[in-house]
DNA sequence: TTAAACCTTATAGCAATTACAAAGTCAATA
DNA sequence: TATTGACTTTGTAATTGCTATAAGGTTTAA
């Protein structure tokens, strides 16, 4: 095929090898392969096929996801115990990196599925019963109670459970889908006291702990947009409740569905979910 | 918590939001977030508590993988549609991601496998009876007989098998466990002829086609160092089979289980596994 | 001989930080 | 009030694995 096995230019070199000619220089500077022969006078790189192995080896070792610098250091090593040390460990940081990204895949079809729900989504304020599936949040308890205060507080205690959240080693992109629970008893009392931020958590996903599980049933809802709004829309629920004979049966979510890009810049502007688990109360036969 | 709401310094602001005071700097300059104020004639920064929902849709941006260029288009665009496309996208992203990742994952596991295999291999020319599950190859033919030339043609055959293999999108981490197939008939003639150099791909691997299955059953192997010892070792299986009345079933493999680094720069030297399907023939009663 | 196709070096760019230096500012204490 | 220590500013350079360009020299074939 070549006229000279061993004379191989650096053009025919990069051809041959899918790679491009600045990419061989670049590994002759880093001594990672370096030419069988250069002509002293016009400097010419020459190959030998022969070194065609070596390239292999540094694509093959690239494909694990070896930096160039650890790839140097396993071929002058000359080590192979070496070399399988870095498999182990290439290995671990494949399934970590893979768990992330099915962590990141997990949360982008949440956001799909959650801008779609918005586009779909009832009049503000309006009743609706909707049947839930079972759910996995992430607690965290600010001891304040988040109705209390104005927003400025409200984006501290976020900032808190970011840290919290670092802490606990949670993958960022679960961030997108938070809100806050207001315990059963404060909701039946129609008191306005919520002092747990939440994080919703894909079902296959490993914690040490915090995690807690929200029953699948029966939940009435309303959907609202603005922060300003949430209370109002969290009281025609309460109303709602009482006055359509429904029975609270556990905590009422308050969950942001879309935190929108950025129409203002200087505010937080969401699409709420806010939703309690009931049953209707049996009438009695008078 | 803090004193200023309004008034935060870029350390403050960094350390509150986990991130560095620097890449804040860099948020400044490329208009992703500007401080609500600048000191004139300080150049003091000064943030807004409200400016941290922006950092917070930025990192979520960033966890999904999208970059800071598409970041600030997103967030100037102001437009949900885009943002929802860009989601889309970033899901197919993530999945090419995977499935890359998987196939990488699965190569370093079949490496650490054969340097196992290597570690306990038997000596040299040993013939043993194995058993071999079911596995899928990527034949490439070559039209030229491996055997009967040296191994500067080799190497250019392993070049032409690699720019055939990117033709059809396979990941490059299979390269690492190659071989050659003698078919039946002509190991069977004890004539040294194989055109095709093969390729182990998993069992989940997708593919146009090309792909060939190897059929699971018992093998007659030899385990030979470097190339230069396959022709002996090959004829040492040939001469074990007619001597101890086995039946040749199928092709016979030749396959590379490791490729060492570089003892020698500029020679290949491997660790070969042959490989030939058999059944024991009936012995006669006389 | 002349042009096309090739090679050389050197420099800069990418993306998203991180690290450093030199100098100016702020807030609290002595 | 001065001084200290912690902070801020700007600017420059390093990181990784290439890719791109420019300005110039070499080979090869017509």
């Amino acid at each position: 095929m070549e006229k000279a096995m061993d004379h191989i230019t650096i053009g025919t070199m990069a051809k041959i090898n899918g790679i491009s000619e600045q990419t061989l220089r670049l590994y002759d500077k880093m001594r990672l392969l370096q030419p069988s022969e250069i002509n002293t006078e016009t400097g010419y790189r020459y190959y030998n096929i022969k070194q065609c192995a070596q390239l292999d080896m540094i694509q093959y070792m690239k494909a694990l996801g070896m930096n160039l610098v650890q790839i140097k250091e396993c071929l002058d090593g000359k080590d192979i115990r070496r070399f399988t040390q870095i498999l182990y460990l290439q290995k671990q940081n494949l399934e970590k990196q893979m768990l992330e990204m099915h962590y990141a895949k997990q949360a982008i079809e949440r956001s799909i599925e959650s801008y779609r729900r918005y586009e779909s989504a009832p009049e503000e304020n309006t009743v609706i019963l909707e049947y839930i599936h079972q759910r996995r949040i992430f607690c965290y308890d600010t001891k304040i109670n988040c109705y209390s205060y104005g927003m400025d507080y409200y984006e501290h205690i976020l900032r808190s459970l970011k840290k919290n959240y670092a802490l606990h080693h949670l993958p960022m992109c679960y961030f997108c889908n938070v809100g806050s629970i207001m315990r059963k008893e404060f909701f039946q009392k129609k008191e306005l006291c919520a002092t747990e931020v939440i994080l919703f958590v894909e079902d296959d996903f490993q914690s040490e702990d915090g995690i807690e599980v929200i029953r699948e049933g029966m939940y009435l809802c309303t959907y609202c947009y603005g922060f300003n709004n949430e209370e109002k829309s969290l009281k025609i629920l309460m109303d709602f409740i009482s006055e359509h004979n429904y029975e609270v049966k556990g905590d009422c979510i308050s969950e942001i569905l879309i935190e929108f890009p950025t129409f203002n810049n200087y505010d937080r502007n969401a699409f709420f979910k806010l939703q309690v688990p009931v049953k209707q109360k049996k009438k009695k036969i008078i």
